[in-house]
DNA sequence: CATGAATGAGTTTTCATTCAT
DNA sequence: TATGAATGAAAACTCATTCAT
């Protein structure tokens, strides 16, 4: 009746193994680390045989990458909502705080983004991954500040890449926070959080005479 | 009688090989990561055996958890000067993140600060290290922040904290930006970084009289 | 009733199976080795999964175990040519040395035997089957040196197996050859080849006066 | 009082740990292969940890090379002392062959050889080492072949080549010959293997006028 | 008959740590 | 104090073999 399921290799299954292997090993990583965390605890957790993880992935370096590909497209689909919604430009990125902070303050996705980070100190395939969504999200970022609908339009490019570079600061910079300092809450920060944001996403001068 | 005072332990000369244990780790670690680097390198960077080293740290572990409290120190005497300075706080805390950038994006103390990071999410000693050197750090720049020369001096706690958090995720985010876009540079952030931290640093009312 | 003759196990088809794997395997452990073979690439080359192969063979060793019984049988033919074949026996056996040669330079087959050899020391089976065919090949030959129409029909047994050994160690040790000096080639191999075997298939007392 | 011992490394004693361990593993080689051989054994049978050995050689393959590297010298030892010893090559060479008989008949040395030479089929730099080995053996008797007291001396290169070939082969082929009838014994295979070589040793003419 | 997903024991190799000297 | 030889418990990865479908 249905589709002429399982006859050859179904490609279904690989996808639903390879998921279950990148949900396990991010959860992995997580608690114990990239380095911390071993194929057997690995395999445990995705509740497949360490040898069987070698049919979906060449390496455990591999996985990691595919982690930091999921990680990217997620980040995508971010991005594309700022571009899609219509109206004020500043509302609608100040309005996209709470769910930033949300993100960037689950202390399992920081854990998760830092050990990412810090691999990407000695490995360099980790590291390209990480520059190139980086250099993407800075793209994406930047259009949205040049375009028709922004306070920023006229600004120079290079003040609009600075911007850019300190707000992603503070963002990122809030995966160290949590982990830093357990008892920060998100309505907390956002006190402080969103008029600094609004300084960066409106022009300098009038605030700034004499700088 | 005459000065052969190397007889024994000499408390100079242990105090001199344990500097030099922490200066080649730390060497060692910005190159090669804490899991990456082995105390066959450290010893050999810090011209001694690797039996030896263990005469003056009980583990590995112990190593970066001396290192982390030489950095406490640092961290302590930075904040030192702002108190000791005279003159406007807003001031001279605006002229102190050009040595703040410089700290933050130089390349090999991130990487440093990074694995120290990543270590704390599976190493509680390390983390609770951190934590407590962070919590004197917002000690330390609350008892500036609500001092008598502060502009901030009538704000709520809640609301200082909540400054002081940002402005150190800002701070402590270059880390991850010159990871994530080696071609940054210290000039072209402070274009951006002045002002979001002068926002941080003033009351918000006449700037924000909408939000 | 028809010709449906499928149904059940079908003799020629298992047959056909077996020697499709044979077949490959015997590709895969020259280019690779016994264990440098793996079944997966055993089964991607005889064009069958994996599992369906230990229908076939019982396991990998019952493989190389099939592979030199077959070899065993091409040997076979090879002396019952020998035997066929009328006319003086030296002439026969030097002019079948060109075949000879052929056979034990080729690089291919000879990586196949020497990874059966080596295998010998470790498997006894293997050992047990290399040494029966080399045994039946001995006696082959014996009976043709010992019959009415060789010159050496009247040398002593000791002297008979003693010059087969020789003979068998030329042959065989040219499969050392190849891999050890893979320039030779099979004209200038015969130059001192023939003679050499030639001793070897006449009486000697008329060279060797002195011995 | 004696030499100013056991400061600093040792070299001594690295190069007894060193052929510690090469003898530990030529042994296990021989009796279970190179592939068959683990370190774990060799480590036991060396009287050493697994880990140590790797304090001395780089890997496992490095210990084969360093194996072929030792019988290549041992190798060379022996054709100096042809090339040493007064009288007549033939007969030098011919009574040579007691020993070089025992040497290829010795069924552990023979399973080492046969073990590198089924390498050499998948391991590069193995097969190099053995092909320059062989290269240098059959310079060496070349050297002797066409020196002022060789019955050869007149020969042509290509003919001298031919019969350094056979030579070889006979040589080598006794190798195999053990592994397979392992009943021969050194007093039998010399019956006709010394008119082999003698014909092999002196010039073809006079015995083979129909050739 | 035929598949390939799945296993798990086995492999080589690394490295923090100990200890006799 | 200082060495580096030595250990052993991991680690990542491979592969012959099994079995549900």
């Amino acid at each position: 009746m249905n589709t002429k399921t399982k006859r050859k290799t179904d490609p279904a299954l690989a996808h639903a193994r390879r998921e279950q292997v990148l949900a396990a090993a991010a959860d992995c990583f997580k608690r114990r680390g990239y380095h911390g965390a071993g194929m057997a605890e690995i395999s445990r957790t995705a509740g497949m045989s360490a040898g069987h993880i070698y049919n979906y992935f060449a390496s455990k370096e591999a996985i990691i990458e595919s982690i930091i590909e999921r990680d990217m497209e997620e980040m995508f689909s971010i991005f594309q909502e700022f571009e899609d919604q219509p109206g004020d430009l500043v509302t609608i990125l100040l309005d996209g705080l709470d769910h930033g902070v949300e993100r960037h303050t689950d202390i399992n996705q920081g854990a998760l983004d830092l050990e990412m980070l810090a691999e990407a100190a000695r490995n360099e395939k980790v590291a390209l991954l990480l520059r190139e969504s980086d250099k993407l999200a800075r793209e994406k970022m930047r259009s949205l500040l040049i375009g028709e609908r922004s306070p920023l339009k006229l600004a120079s490019m290079a003040e609009i890449d600075s911007r850019i570079e300190v707000m992603f600061a503070v963002m990122s910079g809030l995966l160290l926070r949590k982990t830093l300092n357990p008892s920060i809450n998100k309505a907390g920060l956002l006190v402080a959080l969103r008029p600094a944001m609004k300084t960066l996403l409106t022009p300098f001068e009038s605030l700034e005479p004499l700088n």
